[in-house]
DNA sequence: CTGATATTTAAGTTATAACTAAAATATATC
DNA sequence: GATATATTTTAGTTATAACTTAAATATCAG
């Protein structure tokens, strides 16, 4: 267990996925839809973390990526994850929680002006 | 172990803070003068969150106040944190994050204006 | 090739964690 | 009381994590 995997597994967002990608392989879409309230960018940035991290594992197929948590990887920790979330009162407390610590910017009203890219019309 | 917990332990700086209470108890400012690159005020914060956390025991004597590391609260993750101490690489490889994670602002140079508190020289 | 779908990457926003300096609090000593 | 010391608390700063939208990339189907 390295510090880089001890601060990846702390953030709920990923403990989340982790638990989504547990018992078999899922794909960033279904991560996408089962979270229900974030972006797929953000789910994104997310697995990345996670994957530089080591504690997930990828393979591609088709224009699918398969995310698999890499339960090796996390020793000890495995089985802490478990408990937290075998406890009946996680759901409750994982909910107040993300009441209380939510982050990122509120999704956004006006829509912004449009930011050309590469060669827009100057 | 809880989300609190997990969080409160994800923190390098924490981290080091349980280590240097995890076999004796020590005073603040004996924390303070061990880290030696962070204010006092900063040491206290961080051990208010490891005390809300439940993470150490406090005992106050005189003027000073002891902390301890609670290692029963840590459960498995206490034998993870020393396995992460032990490591011979871990001075260099903390060394080589907190370089790259350093956090907070940078020291001040100008001296701020006075700011006057409880009933100033209005 | 065009268009649709899946995902990543980029650039920008916001909330928050970790810090700072300084005021406040508490205790000990004179 | 006054002064010194230990710690906490307050208010403000900065860096960063987690998000946003949109562009880019890649693959598939026609």
């Amino acid at each position: 267990m390295t510090a880089a995997q001890l601060s990846a597994i702390a953030s709920p967002r990923r403990q989340e996925i982790l638990r989504l990608a547990w018992a078999n392989e899922v794909t960033a879409g279904e991560i996408h839809r089962a979270l229900g309230d974030v972006t797929f960018g953000a789910v994104s940035l997310q697995l990345g973390t996670l994957q530089r991290a080591g504690l997930v594992d990828t393979r591609a197929q088709g224009r699918m990526r398969y995310y698999k948590t890499r339960r090796e990887a996390l020793g000890p920790m495995a089985s802490v994850l478990r408990q937290m979330w075998d406890d009946a009162l996680w759901r409750l407390k994982l909910a107040a929680e993300l009441e209380q610590t939510r982050r990122g910017p509120k999704p956004r009203r006006k829509p912004p002006r449009k930011r050309p890219r590469k060669g827009g019309e100057q």
